[in-house]
RNA sequence: GCGAGAGUGGCGGAACUGGCAGACGCGCGAGACUUAGGAUCUCGUGGGAAACCGUGGGGGUUCAAGUCCCCCCUCUCGCACCA
């Protein structure tokens, strides 16, 4: 390695410098245009940070340099996720305090992140621990509850009895809990729910606010499952009362063969007959025993029991056997559907089954074959009611499910309805390690916390340990359990619940904006000059949870006049994943884990971020190459001498002269790539042509400042250290944060003189070069007299030619 | 199964609205300078002896297809009985 370019020294002297000179501050100034450009925020997890994660903080980096020296006011922070599950772990594990591993571990992050020379404004740095944040995260949870939001219910949850704890249905994974691997139990406990389902409508809508990856809002829009149809109800027979069933195909209602039921549905026991009793009996039990997992295997038979009772189509009066099956989910809908199994695939499967008749009221396919299941093709038949007052017959199954509809409202039969999979948020955790609740529960009631009394902070205590009933260890804290109602006098018990890890990050981006302010969330006049969030880069792991939670959180903070935009995050990016050198996962198992500390140690900061630009396209999953990192160093010594001779001082080679225009014409076009590729975030294409400069300028031996100077400032973003450097040895004054990105003069860029590549018959046959104001004509002419074309051509006179300006010539003969 | 995205040299990857496929880097080969080279520099590097052939496979449109259309295969991610 070359011994004159000392990456460990010229990186520590920048670095301090940016610290000491606090060159990253970033002030308000309201006729600056802003930039906000944001990292999701790392949980400080004890192993440190890892490639992966680097990737995503360096993009947004180079963008926050490069948007800074565009003339942007950039606001770049960082802060901690520091609540969650794995500190509380260790700490019923040794003893030793969440807040005393979480504090040793944000050192650690923060000391790798400084040595990349990421340019956060740490004086806005914060933790969601820290109870001046989490104050407000209080206050947030009590605007909810004032409106309605934040309710309690008796929740089936998922008790893990080895964490002694609650999981979350995203921290199940194949019935075990995602931290470990416990097994997984089924138990009905109080819980806190957010009701996220009230914004299900503008969480979809608002979806086209935002310039986000196709797959996320695919995803979002998943989740949210919004799906259009009609209630309808049957009346039971032979009792009264209603099953109401939830379908998007009310034009098959003539088609419905028989009912299914949950079998947790609540009608159940009223339908069953006495003679079915036992095996109805039998099969809930079976169900109740069986795990999520099982009862979602799609390859297994379908299952049910028929329940004796019956119900009636109302468009026909036919008698309709109810029966309860394990593929009804009683979360879904109303927990009960009429089954057509001639246009439902389920229910055709269940018919099969059980040998219950199959009715086709849609004709275009075999449904003795298959379900037909398509709206947009065939024929509704056999859709009259026995009166002949109303019938769908003969339309297409999309125009029938309006007028049926209409119908069956007008008759009092059923309704238009809509339908989410987004289901309320389930938000508390049995768990020590989390904001507390700011409610007290007097004579069985919740009440909110006076504000006056936020924070409640976290009580002291050395034993981590779960309650054991399912409370949190809160629950074993009675001093501080105990307490009164400030309004009334009255005793009172505090909440034990504390609040899930996504709490936290539902709103960190607005703390950022004004993160001591003691008396408000946010200053509303900051507010509006930062908001919102130009560029937001993170995991696609996040794509749904965080993304969303928060977006609900943003929408509330919307409504109340916290905020000012609808959306928070403008522009998305997620970062892709770093494999192995070996091609495959990260981990520890296969011992392929590339420690960015120990790349930083032997290469430098300014190698390892440039590599992890140049490997591929951000979004990209790509694997790690440390001979790549090995090659990115080469081009950052050969940019060092460039400027730096053996001895370590400006090279002789650097001149005062003007450059030719070739190369004053590479110049431009690099600053048009560079600048363009960053504008798109194609930090690997920007980095090619800075090494197709490079290369050249290394081939020179006088290299004008007129060249070397800009060059410097384009590379500046990616490789901040060694730029601050040669900007400083070229006899500038430091630092080159904020100098002016240079432009290019498209008049520039343009050559004058062109290579056009000349096809017979479509195949390259020869080039010439012309003047780049040469005509069709004379491009031709030119053309048809190259040696090698004219043997091609052989005289012949070709039959068409084509011609595209400045860019190929084509006889076809 | 459904939805989204992707398949280009030995490898990572370039290629704007159809217009020179393989930029740039790795690796590899040759040479130079060297006591030495895992340093540096220069040159070469898709396949084939060649005509030619080459962007997952097969058709098609076009003067011209990695790019557009149809069919198929493979991989990644997400959802997974949502009525």
């Amino acid at each position: 390695m070359n011994k004159t370019y000392d990456h460990q020294a010229v990186e520590a002297k920048w670095q301090a410098y940016w610290e000491t000179h606090r060159t990253f501050r970033a002030v308000e100034v309201p006729a600056r245009p802003k930039f906000y450009c944001l990292d999701m925020f790392p949980y400080p997890s004890g192993s440190g940070l890892h490639v992966g994660h680097l990737e995503g903080y360096i993009a947004t980096d180079i963008v926050s340099r490069y948007k800074r020296m565009r003339g942007f006011n950039v606001l770049h922070p960082m802060g901690w996720d520091a609540f969650g599950l794995p500190a509380e772990q260790y700490a019923v594990k040794t003893g030793i305090h969440p807040a005393t591993t979480t504090a040793d571990n944000i050192v650690t992050f923060k000391s790798q992140m400084k040595r990349a020379g990421l340019s956060y404004d740490w004086d806005r740095e914060l933790s969601t621990t820290d109870p001046d944040y989490y104050r407000w995260t209080q206050w947030i949870f009590l605007r909810l509850f004032e409106r309605g939001l934040a309710y309690v219910a008796e929740v089936p949850v998922n008790w893990c009895p080895a964490l002694g704890t609650v999981l979350a249905n995203e921290e199940v994974i194949d019935g075990k809990s995602e931290v470990g691997g416990f097994e997984v139990l089924r138990k009905p406990m109080r819980q806190w729910v957010l009701k996220i389902t009230a914004y299900a409508d503008r969480l979809l809508d608002d979806l086209k606010l935002v310039d986000w990856p196709a797959s996320t809002l695919e995803m979002q829009k998943n989740w949210i499952g919004r799906s259009v149809g009609a209630e309808v109800d049957f009346p039971l027979a032979g009792m009264t009362g209603n099953i109401r069933v939830f379908t998007t195909r009310p034009d098959t209602l003539f088609g419905a063969t028989y009912m299914v039921l949950a079998p947790e549905h609540p009608l159940v026991e009223a339908v069953t007959t006495p003679d079915r009793c036992a095996e109805v009996q039998a099969y809930r039990e079976a169900t109740a025993r069986k795990s999520d997992l099982q009862r979602q295997d799609l390859e297994k038979e379908k299952t049910g029991v028929f329940t004796g009772g019956h119900a009636v189509n109302p468009v026909n009066g036919e008698r309709l056997p109810i029966w309860i099956a394990d593929y009804v989910l009683m979360s879904y809908g109303t927990g009960a559907i009429m089954a057509v199994p001639a246009h439902d695939e389920r229910d055709w499967a269940f018919a099969r089954t059980y040998r219950l008749p199959i009715r086709e009221v849609i004709a275009g396919g075999d449904v003795g074959q298959a379900a037909f299941v398509e709206i947009d093709r065939g024929t509704v038949v056999n859709s009259t009611t026995p009166d002949g007052s109303f019938t769908i017959d003969g339309l297409k199954p999309a125009d029938a499910i309006p007028k049926i509809t209409a119908w069956l409202e007008s008759a009092g039969k059923g309704r238009k309805t809509v339908n989410y999979k987004l289901r309320d948020w389930l938000f508390a955790r049995q768990r020590y390690w989390g904001e507390p609740f700011p409610i007290l529960w007097v004579d069985g009631a919740p009440r909110p916390l006076p504000e006056e009394q936020l924070p409640l902070t976290l009580p002291e205590t050395t034993n981590f340990k779960p309650s054991g009933t399912g409370e949190s260890p809160l629950a074993n804290l009675t001093d501080w359990l105990a307490t009164t109602d400030p309004r009334t006098s009255r005793p009172a018990r505090r909440e034990t619940n504390t609040m899930p890890q996504w709490a936290g990050s539902c709103w960190y981006y607005l703390r950022f904006l004004d993160p001591r302010n003691d008396r408000q969330l946010v200053d509303p006049a900051k507010e509006r000059y930062w908001m919102p969030v130009d560029l937001y880069i993170g995991g696609s792991e996040h794509a749904v949870l965080h993304l969303l939670y928060a977006r609900f959180w943003h929408k509330v903070l919307y409504d109340i006049g916290v905020v000012s935009t609808p959306e928070p995050f403008t522009k998305l990016v997620h970062q892709g994943i770093v494999l192995g050198e070996d091609n495959q996962k990260m981990s520890k198992s296969r011992g392929n884990v590339v420690n960015p500390d120990e790349m930083i140690d032997r290469f430098g900061a300014d190698a390892v971020r440039l590599y992890e630009m140049f490997m591929g396209p951000l979004e990209a999953m790509k694997p790690w190459s440390t001979h790549g990192v090995e090659g990115v160093t080469r081009f950052l010594d050969r940019v060092w001498r460039l400027i730096v001779d053996e001895a370590g001082g400006l090279s002789r080679a650097v001149s005062a002269a003007s450059p030719s225009p070739d190369h004053l014409r590479l110049l431009h076009q690099t600053i048009k790539k560079v600048t363009e590729d960053l504008d798109e975030l194609r930090f690997n294409t920007a980095i090619a042509q800075m090494m197709v400069f490079t290369n050249e300028m290394t081939k020179l031996n006088s290299r004008p400042r007129a060249l070397l100077e800009p060059f410097v400032l384009l590379l500046s973003p990616f490789a901040p250290h060694l730029c601050e450097e040669l900007w400083e040895r070229l006899g500038k004054a430091p630092s080159l944060a904020y100098e002016p990105w240079p432009a290019h003069d498209p008049a520039l860029v343009a050559a004058e003189r062109l290579t056009i590549p000349i096809q017979v018959n479509g195949k390259l046959r020869s080039r010439i070069e012309v003047p780049a104001d040469a005509t069709e004509q004379q491009v031709v002419t030119l053309a048809r007299q190259d040696a090698k074309v004219s043997e091609w051509l052989q005289g012949k006179q070709p039959r068409k030619v084509i011609y595209v300006e400045k860019k190929l010539v084509n006889f076809v003969v």
